[in-house]
DNA sequence: AGATATAGTTAGCTATGCTAACTAAAGTGC
DNA sequence: GCACTTTAGTTAGCATAGCTAACTATATCT
């Protein structure tokens, strides 16, 4: 168990904010789902195939890490990837380690679905305020450090 | 197609605040995905049980459209729940239609599933300075406004 | 009564998660 | 230098969750 007690910082402004984000991410995730459903690629081939176009070649191993799944789950990912011709497995010196690529059609799909995935996003932030943007701006930097900390 | 062209208003900024939304949200729910797993439970469920849990008694088109997720789909998530224990469902005068109903053990789970994954995330956000936590706060309440919107 | 509409379910496909068990290659030790 | 262990991936098998198509049952309408 990696529980270490600290109900002490637990306070409920906190649990309540927590609970908002939560709520709201999984909701968020929810209506945009829709939009990946039109380029033929699941989420999770979507994810894997971004980290290799923006993060360069990886092990299998490497993009398991990198996506919080366990390796025989990637290995399906990636064999449906390789399947589509949207990422290669190259051999490397050790011979049990694949390196995986990016093809230039797998940019080429990833570019369209993350564009139509946030172009709804982005039509729907277009709506706020101005204020209400500025905030947002500053605010989503602040969201990769709470992850990382998660 | 439901496509409005609105180009003028996505503004490369607009477009970077979007992506970064939608890459920090997919990663938040992945990393909260582990705490999931303990409750037996899978998240599709969860989060249906959550609404009947809160929202009260529905007809199972109601969840699905709340859900957003098709009739047959909803189907199925409420079959596992009723197996479980966690969820009845009632005859109502038209025979056409079901009212689903938590039970009090559903209830039970729902709280105790709610509360280790909002503890997780509310741990990650008590690392924050209180600078950042005040500005979160203010970050949470606009997300359900955007959410609407999409 | 017969036609149509509505609410759910069933069947069957795909994708994604997992663990357990396997193969193959590389490293270790005597 | 051959056996043991460790490491990287894959394969097999199970469950959940998404979809469409097709079916059943009940209501509604003419």
């Amino acid at each position: 168990m990696t529980g270490v007690k600290q109900k002490s910082v637990l306070t409920p402004a906190l649990l309540e904010t927590a609970d908002k984000l939560h709520s709201a991410t999984i909701h968020l995730l929810r209506r945009l789902r829709v939009r990946d459903r039109e380029s033929g690629i699941g989420p999770a081939q979507l994810s894997a195939l971004s980290v290799l176009v923006f993060g360069g070649p990886k092990a299998l191993g490497e993009l398991a890490d990198a996506e919080q799944v366990r390796p025989p789950t990637m290995s399906r990912i990636v064999s449906g990837l390789a399947r589509a011709g949207l990422v290669k497995r190259e051999a490397t010196e050790d011979g049990r380690r694949v390196r995986l690529v990016a093809t230039a059609k797998g940019a080429k799909i990833l570019w369209e679905g993350r564009k139509r995935r946030v172009e709804s996003l982005a039509n729907a932030l277009a709506l706020l305020g101005e204020a209400e943007r500025g905030r947002l701006r500053g605010l989503v930097d602040l969201l990769p450090k709470i992850v990382r900390k998660i």
